[in-house]
DNA sequence: GTCCGTTCTGACATCGATGTCTCATTGCTC
DNA sequence: GAGCAATGAGACATCGATGTCAGAACGGAC
C-alpha cells in the first residue's frame, strides 16, 4: 500500500480512502492512485484489515465426517449460506474423535473464526465448549445437543422419526422388529433407539435387548452381529436402521448372505440409490440441506450482534414409504 | 499478551518468549508468566501472529460441488494431510460457475491462504489463474488441468479408463454401446468420451453420434435424452456412463421405465450400493481419496518452499466387475 | 482583507504479535 | 580485578491496514 503511495504521491491514507471509497478525495487524485493500484498489481491484504477490524468473516464447520452424504449436504448448505453473506468457511471432520475435535476448535478458534457450527463428537468436554464461548466464538450446535452449555441448536426429531418409521412396520404387521443403530453414546443412535422403543410400547410390544444391535457402522462386529439376530430362534421380520451407514451395511450383507426375499427394512436418512434398490427403501427422510442452511443463518446473525434468546429449532423428520417398508409381515391383515 | 505482561512484571517481549518457548527465559519468569497467561486465560491471537510472519498455515479447496460423493471423499483426504501438517482449510464449491469459482478463489488467496487445490469450473480464465499465481498463491489442480497454466496437476486417467470400461463391453459381445456423459466442455467429460471412442475405432466399431449425450447430469432433459436413444431403430444393448452422478441418473431412469432385464452398464466412478444393486454394476473406478492426499501433499511442499519441476500425476483406474457390464450381448460368442 | 465552512490530505497511533538490537547481570578465567 | 562468555530481559521497529485528529487549500460572505 506505501508502495502505492509513493508510486502516486499521496499519502497512505489516501490510498486506504480510495480503496475503500472513503469519500472525500479529488477526481484527480482519485484516477491517480487508481492508476498506480493497477500498475503495481496491489492488493489490499485481508488480513491486515481484519486484525484491525477484530473480525475475519469466516465461519468454521465440525462436522463427523464431510465423507458422509449427510453432512456432505449440510456442508454444502453451510457454504452456501456463507458465500452469499461473504463470509469464508473453514471446514474439518472430528472423525468422532473429541481430542481430535477439540484440536480443531481451538485452532479454528484461535484463527479468528468468528463462529462455529459444531456437530459434537461424543466425550467433548462442555466446560471446554464454554471456554470458547466465553472467549467471544459463538457456536451453532447441529445434528446433536452440547449438554449443559446454552447456545442455538438445530436438530431432527430423532425419537418422533423413529417411532414413526418403528410404528410403520408395526401398522403393516410386524412384532419382531430389529434397530440396529451407531453406539448408543452418540446422541442421535440413542434417540432413535429411544423412539423405537416407544413405538414398540405404544403398541404394547416388549422391546427386546436380543434385537437392538448399537456398535459405529464401519466396525467389524457388523456382519456377525447381523447373522446373530437372524439366527434367534424367533427371527426378527423386519429392521430399523439408525443411520444411512447402517442401511448400507445391513442391505449389502442381506444381498452377500443372499437373503431372499428382502424382510422389511426402514431405514433412517435418505440416500443416494434407495429408490433404485429393489425393493426401493422405505426412509425416515431427514432434511440436512434444510439443517446446514438454519444453523449457518443462526450463526451468522449471532456473529453480527444478535442477542435474542437462545433458539432450539427441531427439524421435523418424513417418512418416505417405497417399498421395503410395506411388506406385509405375519400379523398383517388381523 | 500486553495484560500478561503487566500481570507477571515483565515485558512484553518476555511473555512472547515464554508462548514461543523461545529460551533464556528462567525457570521463575516462566513460571510467573504462565501462571498469568492461565489465570487471565490468555490465547495468542493467531492473526497477528500471522500478519508478522507473513503465512498463514492455511490451504483452500475449490471444487465443484462437495455434496458430490466423489468430491466430498476427496475433501476428506485433503482435510486429513492438512491436519496432520497443523494445515486448516478452506473450502467451497464452484457449482461449476467460473464467476463463483473466480470469487471464491480471490477471496481464499486475499485473505491469505498459502495455497489452493483447484478443480477448475469450466470457462476459468487462465489469465485470472496467472495473475493469483503471480501473487503468490501456489495452486494444484485436481480432477481438471489448466491449460495454459503451469502448475501441478493430479488427474485420473480418464481417457484409459473409459476405453477400458468400453472394450469391456466391446468384449462381452455389445457393439451398440451407448455413452452419457457430463457437457463437452468439462475436460473429463470429454476425455472420457475420447477414450470410449477410441475404444471403438479400435474394434472396428464406427461411433455414432446418435448414442452419445453429453448433458449435466442433473438437467430435466436427461430423461427424455435416455428415452430418445432407446426409441432408435437400433438401440443400444449397453451403456457407458461417463460419471457417478449419470450412473445414478440413468440407473433410476432404467428403473423408473420399468425396463428388465436392464441392459448392460458400466459406470465411470465407483458409487455406494453399485455393489449392492441387482445387478451389481460394474464400474471404472477412480481413487478420490489418493487423489486428494496427493494433491494436498503436493501444495503443502510447494508451499513450504519446494522448487522442483512442476509434477503431472495421472492415476490409474480400476475396473471393477460386479455383473452389470459382463451381460452377454448380441454378438459374444462369435 | 478577514473570517468561516467545505473539501481534501497527511501525520500519527493502533490492532497484537515477533525480530533485532541493546543492555544488565552473573560467573568464570587469567 | 579486568575481561569475557553466557544468560536473561527490555526498548523499539515492524507486518499492512484503518481511525482520529489536525491542518491545508479554496471559495464565498461580510
Amino acid at each position: 500500500m506505501s508502495d502505492v503511495a509513493a508510486a502516486s504521491g499521496v499519502s497512505l491514507k489516501t490510498v486506504s480512502r480510495v480503496v475503500n471509497g472513503d469519500g472525500y478525495v479529488s477526481a484527480e487524485t482519485l484516477r491517480s492512485v487508481r492508476a498506480a493500484i493497477d500498475k503495481l498489481g496491489f492488493r489490499r491484504n485481508e488480513f491486515a484489515r481484519q486484525l484491525r477490524q477484530g473480525t475475519t468473516s469466516t465461519i468454521g464447520l465440525v462436522l463427523e465426517d464431510v465423507a458422509d452424504p449427510f453432512y456432505s449436504v449440510l456442508t454444502r448448505a453451510v457454504e452456501d449460506v456463507a458465500l452469499e453473506h461473504d463470509y469464508l468457511l473453514l471446514s474439518a471432520s472430528s472423525a468422532e474423535d473429541s481430542a481430535r475435535s477439540r484440536r480443531i476448535i481451538e485452532s479454528f478458534s484461535s484463527r479468528g473464526a468468528d463462529g462455529l457450527i459444531v456437530a459434537p463428537a461424543r466425550g467433548t468436554d462442555p466446560a471446554f465448549i464454554q471456554a470458547e464461548l466465553d472467549a467471544g466464538c459463538s457456536m451453532v450446535f447441529v445434528d446433536r445437543p452440547m449438554p449443559g452449555i446454552r447456545a442455538d441448536t438445530v436438530l431432527a426429531d430423532n425419537r418422533g422419526g423413529a417411532a414413526v418409521g418403528t410404528a410403520h412396520l408395526i401398522a403393516n404387521g410386524h412384532r419382531r422388529i430389529a434397530f440396529f443403530g451407531d453406539a448408543p453414546t452418540v446422541y442421535t443412535a440413542a434417540e432413535r433407539l429411544a423412539g423405537y422403543r416407544e413405538a414398540l410400547i405404544a403398541a404394547g410390544i416388549d422391546p427386546v435387548d436380543d434385537l437392538v444391535i448399537m456398535d459405529p457402522p464401519l466396525s467389524d462386529r457388523n456382519a456377525e452381529a447381523i447373522d446373530a439376530v437372524q439366527r434367534l430362534d424367533d427371527p426378527p421380520t423386519a429392521f430399523v436402521t439408525g443411520n444411512n451407514r447402517w442401511s448400507v451395511r445391513l442391505l449389502r450383507h442381506l444381498k452377500e448372505r443372499g437373503i431372499r426375499p428382502l424382510p422389511a427394512v426402514v431405514g433412517f436418512d435418505d440416500f443416494e440409490l434407495g429408490d433404485v434398490l429393489d425393493p426401493a427403501i422405505t426412509v425416515i427422510a431427514q432434511d440436512p440441506a434444510a439443517m446446514g442452511q438454519l444453523a449457518a443463518e443462526l450463526l451468522l446473525r449471532r456473529v453480527s450482534g444478535d442477542e435474542r434468546p437462545t433458539q432450539h429449532v427441531r427439524l421435523e423428520t418424513r417418512l418416505i414409504a417405497r417399498g421395503s417398508g410395506e411388506m406385509p409381515g405375519p400379523f398383517s391383515g388381523r
